[in-house]
This record gives structure tokens, sequence and C-alpha cells, in this order.
DNA sequence: CCCCAGATTGTCT
DNA sequence: GACAATCTGGGGA
């Protein structure tokens, strides 16, 4: 749940072959290892959700209405939690992005947890990655401050279960956030 | 095997 | 804002 704030602003950096692609984490999304019944691990560990289990910076990767959704695991061995990385601000390697996502304007290359791994060419193969191995796929600061912006707290998008808890952290007034609710009503503390 | 949930997206009204 | 398309893996028979 920290880290799902502590994840606003960074740099999530793929690259493939010769070809990079990054973009500037807007909106993410914290699932915890306990009373979280949205949690893919809240049924213990199976095939699917095991590098849940895993190391903190390992990548948890997972198929959903066949497509793909990209976390980054935040607790120590044998503690599932994770946080989705549910949009981002397009900044390098946008015509690779837009070639994978097909000719759309800059605000749909990212915009959604699945658009993303479109446009960064995150898949399967990719679940149980070391983030901090710094190639492939691995995260950065940004250079860029946002103290302008405030971080703003909401329910989690499209859960079934769990509906009530607030575990949903975004950039308010960013255009590449992928939903923003009727009511923005609580603002957490900014840093 | 069969069934079906599911942290989504795009399209249509 | 409603809804259908999409498909993998878990769990039951």
């Amino acid at each position: 749940m920290i880290v799902a704030r502590e994840l606003l602003g960074k740099l999530l950096i793929r690259r493939v072959g010769k070809s990079v692609t990054c973009g500037r984490i807007v909106e993410t999304e914290a699932y915890l290892p306990t009373g979280d019944s949205a949690c893919h691990a809240a049924q213990g560990e199976n095939r699917k959700n095991q590098s849940m289990f895993a190391a903190p910076a390992t990548a948890y990767v997972y198929v959903i209405h066949a497509r793909y959704c990209f976390n980054v695991v935040t607790e120590a061995l044998d503690t599932p939690a994770a946080v989705l990385v549910r949009a981002l601000e397009p900044l390098v390697g946008v015509e690779v992005m837009q070639r994978r996502r097909g000719k759309r304007p800059l605000e749909e290359l990212a915009r959604g947890p699945a658009k993303l791994c479109e446009a960064l060419r995150i898949d399967r193969s990719l679940d149980g990655w070391d983030l901090t191995r710094g190639e492939k796929l691995w995260l950065a600061e940004d250079n860029v401050q946002f103290s302008a912006q405030h971080v703003q707290q909401s329910p989690r998008i499209g859960v079934t279960s769990a509906k009530d808890l607030q575990l949903r952290f975004y950039l308010r007034g960013n255009r590449f956030v992928s939903k923003i609710p009727k009511r923005e009503w609580r603002i957490s503390a900014d840093d």
C-alpha cells in the first residue's frame, strides 16, 4: 500500500532488442496479503499466482479476459502482496507503442493495465522477472517533479470483492489516468 | 473433460 | 453506462 504510492511518478522501462519504451507511472492499485479478498493469493498459492510469493521487486504478470496485467511484488518472500500498475504516461518510444497498439492518440496508448502491457510488450514470459536486474523490464526514478500534483485515493477499479477498500492511487488531474471517479472523496497527504 | 470466473477493453446507445 | 468478446487455468465430475 505504501509502495503503491511510492511507485507513482516512477519510470517503467522496457527493452525488446534495440527498441526501448518507457512511461511514467500515474496510477496504481495495492493488493494486500491479508484481509483482502480481491487479492489473487487470498486462496493460497497455485501455479498462476506463485510469483506473488517471490521476493520484492519481482514482476507478477497474469492474464485476465484474454489480456495481460503487470504487478510489482512488494512484500517479503512468502508474503503475497503486489501493486498493479494501471496507467502510464508514454515518454520514450511512442512510435513503437503505436505500432504495437495501433495508431491511437497518445492518451490511449497506456491508459489501462492491459493497454500498457500491450504498449510495452509485457507478457507472461516476464512473470517472475527480477525488476532489479536493469534489463528487459525495470523501474527507475524520474527527474521530473510532480509536487504540483497531489496523490488521489479511491476504491479499486473492476474488482468484484473488497470494493470498499481505498487502495487505488493516482495523480489528480493527470490526463493519462484510466478512470476518474464521479466524486473524488479522499485526498491522501502529499509528501 | 466441462464449466466458468475474472484486477479488461472497445463499441454502441 | 451497458454489454459482448475474449481465453487461461483452477476446480469439480
